[in-house]
DNA sequence: TATTGTTATACTCTATAACTATA
DNA sequence: TATAGTTATAGAGTATAACAATA
């Protein structure tokens, strides 16, 4: 299929095709994309990225979470997970904190202003998406997050 | 929802729950990760990456295709697309040529190596997304890319 | 020995701005 | 003036390897 393309444009559709629209791994790319440079214009005065919002987002619903099990939640590895704590911390949004009985461990918090600044981030995240993905049903986003779901569950842990 | 969620896991699934797990953005982004990682190892001995592989699909496809046209289809600037296409006319993939009528164009050709090694490639490709999505049925991978299709008909281009 | 957090380092991918040569 | 290709540079995001403190 597609053996001979030329440039020539299909009908009813504004890009031509090629191979490269039938593959999973392609579009996934291409739509994450869109999705990430959308996210960012949303979140841009509050000068939270996308990294930034999922860490504070997880420190939020499991307070005290240690930095190891949050960068395995994040799937990341614990080294790339200091940076994202010490902005966060450092912007006075979350808190490391110690813990008795394992001295070794940073178990995190967010602070009041860590914790309205995560209500109000999500809420963006969610208009933003709202607005975004209105080309789709919720039928759709329901079935698109399922599908996504079955494959993040082959991530090797 | 997951309002006072502690770090207890659900019973039928092995991760805990966030609210990051209903944002499509995020569930896309996780996706897409594992896609990658995956296709990186699938053809990681013929040294192609996933930029490489979709620039020499589209130019074996699309013969004397211009740089500036290329970087269009790809999603990319047309200055990010300078070192890819070094890299597989260094290789002998593909070279740049000169087109009578406007001296400024690149025009992109596959070699007889780079056709070959683009054939071997989408092979392999084809083999990784029929393994990698194996948990997926016919069905739903169409819904799937029909879907990502949709996000991606959103690309102000 | 193993784990937690950390640092140093490098790699991949992308973007912006400015340049040149053409048109 | 505008476009094609290019260069220089920077910024995300991630990974690997090694280390100190602690278990």
């Amino acid at each position: 299929m597609n053996e001979s393309a030329t440039l020539a444009q299909s009908d009813d559709d504004q890009r031509p095709l090629s191979d490269l629209d039938s593959l999973i791994g392609y579009n996934l790319k291409r739509a994450y994309m869109i999705a990430q440079a959308d996210f960012r214009k949303a979140l841009d005065e509050d000068q939270l990225g996308p990294r930034d919002f999922s860490a504070l987002l997880l420190v939020a619903q499991f307070p005290e979470i240690t930095q190891s099990r949050l960068a395995r939640m994040l799937g990341i590895e614990r080294s790339g997970l200091v940076a994202i704590v010490d902005a966060l911390e450092n912007r006075g949004l979350l808190k490391r904190t110690h813990v008795e009985g394992d001295r070794r461990v940073q178990a995190l918090v967010a602070t009041p202003k860590g914790q309205t600044a995560y209500v109000k981030a999500l809420g963006l995240v969610r208009d933003h998406e709202e607005k975004l993905f209105s080309v789709l049903t919720d039928q759709e986003r329901d079935t698109l997050v399922s599908l996504l779901h079955k494959i993040r569950a082959l991530e090797t842990d």
